[in-house]
DNA sequence: GTGAAAGCGCTAACAA
DNA sequence: TTGTTAGCGCTTTCAC
């Protein structure tokens, strides 16, 4: 059903059904009327694709993330879809399971696709991505890692937010804290989180241990990998452990459980990303809290910026910071014995 | 940039250039080369809308979905990505907030869009879906609720996995087992689950008592509310309890912890979900363990045959079961006392 | 107020 | 082999 076939039901052309469509220019009331109504019985619906081509929006956002079913990226495209849903534009999805490769594509098929903007929750920021984008001439803001030249992104303050939650496990009495962090070509977590446990603990004249030191890969089950190799390989046991995520957080106190160690007793946790995963857990673990799906209402606010206003070609902001918020569990309380 | 453009860059016409890209039709090998040429030079991408203009398709999937971020639609929308993207397809994402309204809406504008086809992630289904999806002319797959007509579905024998987690509760001796349901609107997790556990209980000559049924609504803190609701409103105290979702069995043990109850001594728990949230519990939570991606990846194949085979008007088959499997934690270990 | 006609970028049938 | 042309469904001048 076109509006070719509508114009001919009702009796006009197909330039009068526009008009009532789109409310655009006048219609006598009566042929407006004839036309509404054989709109109604054929539940007519107009061609996107058709209207796209003309005016050359999609009404499209396209949105590429590492992974659909995570917390944090879930919990983003949730704000993002909030934000732009209530302004009629619509979402295609870009799952690429990590990897590079697939990000690239999707940049290409979004193109294609002529989304009006890009949202990219990234995990890695590579300069082939940074040329890609350059290229693409569409909007984009990034959501989690840096770019190294101006595009927007909106970023959680990993450094700072690490190196709190050291300063705190420090301040319940704990000395020897471990750390179970992930990959470094994950400049925010795999370098930043890293960076501030370190300092922080250098800041009270302790030296990072290589042997306090796991990796993981967000998972539950790498925290409990992680969390046994740390046990395994240090005469000295820690006495707190500080995962990057909430995840492995809870992966290496179900290991700890499981060798009869207590949480905090003996060692306590801390984690990242907050949310009912830490707040339920039992104990409660104590957590960076990150809004995720602030990111991705800020996110879309940058990107609609530059898509409604063309005029101003610059992007409206390097870096954005999303505030995190340090919520203390029983993980974490501080023992009579210090 | 298009294709007229780029005719002209290699000298040639759009036709030749069409041919090439789409390796359709005969290009002397010298012309070829010098579009290929232009083509990586100039980074040019077809524009989706003209082609799917003209081939009538979108190459996109329609997923309706009541919330992004939740466990289990995440899942089954990791498979359909899984199973389309590997085709050529993209996704195009309807976050419904379990708002009907919405439901509707996005089925219209994937008409609007022209998606090839639509996956519903469903938590109710009404006679208004039923007449839209008709009136639609679209294939469509349904997973999570039975369509009274004969739409495709992908469903979770719910009643049967209800009936067999409360036998299995009855099974570590525990008698006055209490049930932690949803809406009735939601008649596969509202009505299903809730018949089985009845008829578990009525077929061991137990009669299902109003004061051990709550209400939640899939979140932590509604099984915590509900829990409790439990507790207060019985004076001899429920031995199980059966939440229809993780996450609430984990709310409801939260609050069992904070009143110093212990699990399963005192009370036993079981959930519905699976996967790392009831593995990496503490204890671990007995759960009935659904295979989400898996019915995301049944409901693609379902779709993409009634895509790819217009003959065959008729929807291939009308409901579809993905197993379940029953795991035991300690969450409902049976306790030397009986 | 209304309709005819051009054009958005592409493909495919037809000519050359 | 290649180029010309019509047409997908819509919007939007521009005449009437």
């Amino acid at each position: 059903m076109n509006i070719k076939e509508i114009s001919k039901l009702a009796n006009t052309s197909p330039s009068s059904v526009s008009r009532v469509i789109n409310s655009s220019g006048y219609v006598k009331d009566e042929v407006k009327q004839r036309i509404l109504k054989v709109l109604e019985e054929t539940g007519y619906r107009p061609n996107a694709f058709a209207k796209a081509l003309h005016s050359k929006k999609s009404h499209t956002i396209g949105v590429i993330l590492p992974k659909i079913n995570g917390t944090s990226s879930g919990e983003s495209v949730s704000g993002i879809d909030h934000f732009f849903s209530s302004r009629g534009y619509s979402l295609l999805l870009g799952n690429t399971d990590h990897q590079v490769k697939k990000e690239l594509e999707f940049l290409d098929l979004f193109k294609e696709k002529q989304v009006d903007g890009i949202i990219f929750i990234a995990t890695r920021f590579t300069p082939e991505h940074q040329e890609k984008l350059n290229k693409l001439g569409i909007p984009v803001v990034i959501i989690g890692q840096e770019s190294p030249e101006n595009l927007p992104c909106v970023l959680f303050d990993e450094y700072q937010a690490a190196k709190r939650m050291t300063e705190h496990l420090l301040a319940t009495g704990k000395q020897r804290i471990a750390f179970i962090g992930v990959d470094k070509w994950d400049i925010s977590v795999g370098v930043l989180r890293h960076k501030g446990y370190c300092d922080a603990l250098m800041e009270h004249n302790i030296t990072p241990e290589d042997s306090l030191f796991a990796r993981g890969d967000f998972t539950h089950q790498s925290g409990f990998i992680a969390c046994r190799h740390l046990l395994e390989h240090n005469d000295i046991k820690p006495d707190a452990i500080f995962a990057a995520s909430d995840k492995m957080a809870i992966g290496a106190m179900s290991y700890l459980f499981s060798t009869g160690l207590r949480v905090p007793e003996d060692i306590s946790i801390g984690g990242v990303g907050g949310g009912t995963l830490a707040e339920f857990y039992n104990p409660k673990l104590t957590t960076l809290a990150y809004d995720y799906k602030q990111s991705g209402i800020i996110a879309s606010e940058l990107l609609y910026q530059q898509i409604t206003s063309p005029a101003q070609k610059e992007p409206p902001a390097h870096k954005t910071y999303v505030p995190y918020e340090l919520i203390i569990g029983k993980s974490s309380e501080s023992q009579p014995q210090g």
